[in-house]
DNA sequence: GAGTTTTACACCCCCAGGGGTGTGCCGCCA
DNA sequence: TGGCGGCACACCCCTGGGGGTGTAAAACTC
């Protein structure tokens, strides 16, 4: 299990709403691409390669039934689907798993460890990571507001104010209570230097915290 | 005085935040090249070419001081400073007419009023409008959302509102009272079917509705 | 003339949001 | 070990903002 049952690198599409989330994350394999090849990176566009896998990273997205899951089940160019995630909610990983996909990762998983798992999905098994509880995110993703001292978790609540959910909406998506998104949404604030939630959004319009819409092919060199 | 004084015309600066704005201004000169110029446009930059009449528009200019009318006043290139806007509180007036303004228009003024109160400006006149209450903005204006039924009081609104204003903030700048002030938030919120603040705010940063920061010279073949 | 729209404003009601306080657990570091 | 930061959450308090209703005057349209 420490090689790939073939000597081809498994492709894989890389498919999320934020840019930066993506191409942290697609990092993430630069020392593993004898193993995994990024071969697509998707920022709210279908998948356009055939692929062997996609990677599908559930930042800040805007609907809690995550419907876009079909659609990359549905998509035949996408022989495997996983989710990659921090989110444990017993129902979403009980949907996800009604809806077909054949992985669900957690971004506390080291790259070695990730690699592993996409091999493992590869060779046909079901892969769930085992997460009872929220833990730092591996060494080397990324996500807006990084350098600015926000936190993984901060970032995803400034996200979806950004795209202009309300406290309640944000509570639900997250599977939090509208009381932790409140704490979020303050020590976020104090952060940025906002005193209004239109000064957060703003400050998150200029600062990458709008969904992306582009794809890159051909990452690093990649297929 | 249907003539200007000498033969040459009067070269004008138009100063905005608002790029639609000014635009429209200038418009309003085009069939009166024989007599005024459009030498300049300026959003949010400080004026480069002397001319003899700079034109300064007030739509949601963020402070109420005006303190960018000292800088204008100030500068060596503007021969003489005019005032355009909708407003005439008379705080504003006073504070205009001691600061130093040669010219306080109505943006109600026909394009004929408006290059005949210009021509007078330069001659040396001290032009005051009379306004006693709001009237219609003069035909062939323009502001952001105009073509998308939004008055020219409800688009400045959105446009404080854009900038990260809270409603006692826009009150404070536009004169008005606060329950005015939610009154045209609502119809606004109705024009562009925004259900809260933050939608109402994304909304303005796609349509134009955020302070522009370019010089526009030579317009139209101007000098 | 009647109806509509725009400007300007009042008042009632209420909740979404944000200030504050605090608890508990975990991981990390001096 | 103690302190700090992050995650997750509770509760208190209060106001900014937005839903609603209405008035008045002027301009515009059919």
């Amino acid at each position: 299990m420490t090689a790939a049952p073939d000597a081809r690198p498994i492709t894989v599409a890389l498919v999320d709403d934020y840019d930066v989330v993506l191409k942290g994350l697609a990092h993430l394999f630069d020392e593993y691409r004898d193993r995994v090849l990024v071969a697509e990176i998707d920022t709210n566009r279908a998948v356009s390669d055939a692929v062997d896998v996609v990677l599908y990273d559930s930042f800040a997205q805007p609907e809690s039934d995550h419907h876009e899951i079909d659609e990359l089940i549905a998509n035949p160019r996408a022989r495997r689907v996983v989710m990659y995630t921090w989110n444990f909610h017993p129902e979403l990983v009980e949907s996800a798993r009604q809806k077909g996909v054949h992985g669900y990762l957690s971004k506390t998983l080291t790259a070695p460890q990730l690699v592993a798992a996409i091999e493992a999905v590869h060779a046909g098994e079901l892969v769930f990571s085992d997460q009872s509880r929220r833990a730092p995110s591996a060494p080397g993703l990324d996500w807006p507001g990084r350098l600015h001292g926000i936190t993984d978790r901060e970032s995803e609540i400034l996200a979806l104010i950004t795209q202009g959910k309300s406290n309640a909406d944000v509570a639900a998506l997250t599977y939090l209570s509208p009381n932790t998104v409140k704490s979020y949404i303050r020590s976020v604030y104090r952060k940025i230097g906002a005193a209004s939630r239109t000064q957060a959004v703003l400050y998150g319009v200029q600062h990458g915290f709008t969904p992306d819409t582009h794809r890159i092919d051909h990452w690093m060199g990649g297929p």
